[in-house]
DNA sequence: GTGAAGCGTACGATTTTCGTAAGGTATTTG
DNA sequence: CAAATACCTTACGAAAATCGTACGCTTCAC
């Protein structure tokens, strides 16, 4: 899954320049060109990392910076044609990550890019789920699934889906959101294997394959995966 | 309790500088003037964090990066008047937290000091890893791989494949991951000397190669270092 | 009730991955 | 400089994972 980062500055020739650099290095970019509008996209798309200016036209970049550290943990970068270390210092103590100072060298940003998003926690994803009293558990750091006391081995695609469904638990979740979640964009219309893979699924999780307790189907748009 | 900072540069002067700066601002400081000192340091005083110079009468600074990262999330900062972009896009792919360019301003590294404290999750890093009821042990210190009592000798890529493994146990570590934080960055695509690797662990580490105990491969993946 | 569409399943062919062996090149060490 | 050690390339069989396809069953609209 790509990394998405959020870039906020006013200088379209910067915004459009950091942005062909960072898809092609496999990013996901989202821009904004004001503080109002960073601070929606930011909130919207969640990103995994911020770049930020600090000269905008509505607020400044400290006062987002501010505003974003409010809300959440994620990497911020100052990328600033400020080179002075007052300013430094300022950005570094409101809760930024790294400053960044323009006009940069391409692979140093990308690098920070990479450090900030190594340490960055991700704990949204937790590393064990548990279902059904205990009787289903997913543990997606050691990549095992067991179903009352014993374990169940998958093929990386089969727990890469099921990983979707889980996740996802108790609300369907579309063919194509399904496949391509699970095994990237280019699988976006291979509907065929994923009846082929719920099927592997059901073969090794449930007692009843015909009956599935757990993988549920959505006739017409997809499956469901049961939360209790 | 005063946050520990370890510095290790060779040129005197500048460790004392710094190093009244920082106990003017509250800090504990430790002082070493070469790599081994360095290292050594790092494992008796435990450090909050670690400035390191590049150039380094015995070792280099980036091996010392590596070395320390082995074991420890403990953040560092590069200190360098090494100031080409190359040299801080390497020092950050090897793990480093942040890089600062000498000759620095004052305020300006005491506020990457403080950013990079307020993040660090305060993990202490021991100078030995045990498991299975101590019949497996690692110590990053002095590169020694004891199991049961007899010691095993592991050439250096053997051995910084093996600490990847052992610091994230429980997990599997995916192919690239694994070759990029042992390796480093250029080995990025050398999946064929992995397995080669991990044959050579194996047939020095278990005791029945064929039904590995301690580094289990999880297909398509990568491979995980059982954590008991 | 009937046909069409959606879904489940069986089977086997193809592709990928893994472990291992053998041998060659570089680098270090005595 | 010779020997030992570390590193690397290639190759290949076995096993695992992936994928295509065909077909039968269920559901639903009319």
């Amino acid at each position: 899954m790509a990394d998405k980062i959020l870039i906020i500055d006013d200088e379209k020739p910067t915004v459009e320049m950091i942005s062909l650099l960072l898809t092609r290095r496999g990013f996901e970019v989202y821009k904004a060109y004001c503080a109002q509008d960073g601070l929606r996209k930011a909130y919207s798309h969640q990103p995994d990392l911020v770049l930020l200016d600090i000269i905008l036209p509505d607020k400044d970049g400290w006062e987002i910076c501010r505003q974003l550290r409010e809300m959440s943990d994620m990497p911020i970068i100052f990328v600033s044609a400020k080179t002075d270390s007052n300013d430094v210092v300022k950005g570094l103590e409101l809760g930024a990550d790294a400053y960044v100072r323009k006009p940069f060298n391409e692979d140093e940003l990308v690098a920070w890019i990479k450090a900030k998003l190594r340490r960055s926690p991700r704990t949204s994803l937790s590393e064990e789920i548990m279902f059904n009293h205990g009787d289903f558990r997913m543990n997606f750091m050691n990549r095992e699934v067991w179903i009352r006391n014993s374990l169940k081995h998958l093929t990386p695609k089969e727990f890469n889906l099921l990983a979707v469904l889980v996740r996802n638990a108790g609300r369907v979740v579309t063919r194509t959101e399904l496949v391509t979640e699970a095994w990237g964009e280019e699988y976006s219309d291979a509907i065929d294997s994923l009846k082929l893979y719920i099927h592997y699924l059901r073969q090794k999780l449930e007692t009843n394959p015909q009956q599935p307790e757990y993988i549920l189907t959505s006739r017409g748009v997809g499956y469901r995966f049961i939360k209790r």
